[in-house]
RNA sequence: GGAGAGGUGGCAGAGUGGUCGAUUGCGGCGGCUUGCUAAGCCGUUGAAGGUGUAUUAACGCCUUCCGGGGGUUCGAAUCCCCCCCUCUCCGCCA
């Protein structure tokens, strides 16, 4: 959500830096116009409220004194009637400002490329594209061969298209992946492990950026108004919803495995064949609360944390900060990280690692606020800024790693890194 | 799911319907005292919105907030209704 000060005091800029990332009109005139009413109508009923309330002790003294107060209570209660009057009217002003403000993109950061979804930049490159002395299979063609998972119809006659069962070595492996990119990210790279609820409420969803401009996306359990989590940003940025968070404390790192459910209602034509985009996917996720001066340098390191996954398992992959008009609604700036998969031979996005500045934290209610010491005697509670990265999503990663350490006798090799997560396990098949 | 108890400021814990944003204690911050530490004493210490002075640091005033939402009343933390949550007991269950 934006500020809507800084929106009124600043609408050309504002719709400038919207304008980078979406040509759609965004009603910001409205938006200014519903403010300067809703600061009118709150004049005018706190004035005749104080009005009231002086009026008050007044009547008790003239009733204590046995004397007539009838010309005052006629008006206070005409001061009541307006005040009904204008609260009804100020509670519909801002209930409208409100949904308008709830639709509203993130300001893009000033340092992303401007432009749409291929005006991205590669920031970097790592690791060398494997080579093969025999021809490499794509990953349906290896899952299939070593009974890694179901893709077909066993898996769709549980639910629907789209889903996946992992079976045998592929669920091990699957497992085996998460606990290895929980381990790392608690023990070297300073993240609290939590593991949070799959099913969140509408206020929560609506504290990430999922609601109301994304229903389409969420899976929703109608009978108990939940909706399954699309990612562990949602329940994990929302653990400090309404919180006023110690200064002391940031900046906070929390990572989170979860199961992720996505209706993928917008990609319905194109469907692809095999384990690139489901219904439902494992991913670790990495999520971070800090002072908003210190977000784009929290950003870089998010950013490092997430490619040590893809390092340490030797998969080559690509860093792509995408333009203004492609990141995501709620992000300021997002980078990709895209894993090689010489099977298929195409960049796999494994990763979104993104900085939201103060938009989630507006929406969610998470400040935070200094001790007061000699110098700021009266610290100001302030908006964090929150940021989040995928540290990894499973099934995508699967792929590359499958189509990358595959070998001529039709096996898999195990990278390193992750064989003591798979109970010393050398390669599939 | 059933019965009972309870939800008040960072925490603990008061609060006969009328200056109660709320007694008090602890904690925090500032100061005084002190050879040092401890203790003691004094002051200060929530959030949101609006508005004025003013300017980037603030200050004054107004309104709102005692789990949430309605209601009664000139006036509600206090009375009434609904909902949510926590705790205890019972039931059910992995």
């Amino acid at each position: 959500m934006l500020d809507v000060n800084l929106l009124t005091e600043d609408l050309e800029g504002v719709a400038a830096r919207l304008a980078t990332r979406t040509k759609a009109d965004l009603g910001l005139e409205a938006i200014r116009d519903l403010n300067t009413r809703r600061k009118r109508l709150q004049k005018e009923r706190d004035d005749l409220v104080h009005e009231a309330r002086e009026l008050g002790p007044q009547v008790a003294q003239k009733k204590k004194a046995g004397e007539d107060a009838s010309a005052l209570l006629a008006r206070t209660q005409a001061i009541k009637e307006r005040q009904k009057e204008l609260e009804a009217e100020a509670r519909q002003v801002e209930a409208d400002l409100e949904a308008r403000l709830l639709l509203l993109p993130n300001l893009p950061h000033p340092d992303a490329p401007v432009g749409g979804e291929d005006d991205f930049r590669i920031v970097r490159e790592w690791g060398a594209a494997p080579t093969f002395d025999f021809t490499p299979k794509d990953h349906v063609a290896l899952v299939e061969a070593l009974k890694l998972a179901e893709l077909g119809e066993r898996a769709t006659r549980l639910a629907r298209s789209s889903f996946v069962v992992w079976t045998g070595a592929g669920a091990r492996l699957t497992r085996g992946l998460i606990n290895f990119f929980l381990d790392l990210h608690t023990t070297e790279h300073g993240y609290v492990e939590v593991s949070p609820p799959f099913l969140v409420n509408a206020r929560t969803a609506t504290g990430t950026g999922q609601l109301p401009k994304f229903k389409d996306e969420l899976f929703t359990v109608t009978a108990d108004d939940l909706y399954l989590v699309p990612t562990a940003e949602v329940p994990v940025t929302n653990l400090h919803q309404e919180e006023i968070i110690p200064g002391e404390q940031l900046p906070l790192a929390y990572c989170a495995y979860t199961p992720c459910f996505r209706r993928e209602a917008g990609a319905a034509g194109k469907m692809t064949k095999g384990l690139k985009r489901l219904h439902q996917f494992d991913k670790v996720e990495l999520v971070r609360f800090c002072r908003p001066e210190a977000s784009d340098q929290e950003h870089q390191t998010l950013l490092g944390h997430a490619e040590a996954c893809l390092q340490r398992l030797g998969l080559r992959y690509r860093v792509k900060e995408l333009a203004t008009g492609d990141t995501g609604n709620g992000a300021a700036r997002c980078y990709d990280l895209e894993a090689w998969a010489p099977g298929s031979k195409e960049w796999l996005e494994v990763s979104s690692v993104s900085t939201f500045t103060d938009y989630q934290a507006r929406r969610a209610n998470i400040r935070f606020k200094d001790k007061p010491s000699a110098e700021h005697p009266k610290p100001k509670t302030t908006f964090v800024h929150t940021l989040n990265g995928s540290g990894l999503a499973l099934p995508r990663v699967v792929v590359a790693l499958l189509e990358t350490y595959q070998r001529a006798d039709g096996k898999v090799t195990v990278p390193e890194a992750l064989r003591g997560h798979l109970g010393g396990l050398e390669a599939l098949g």
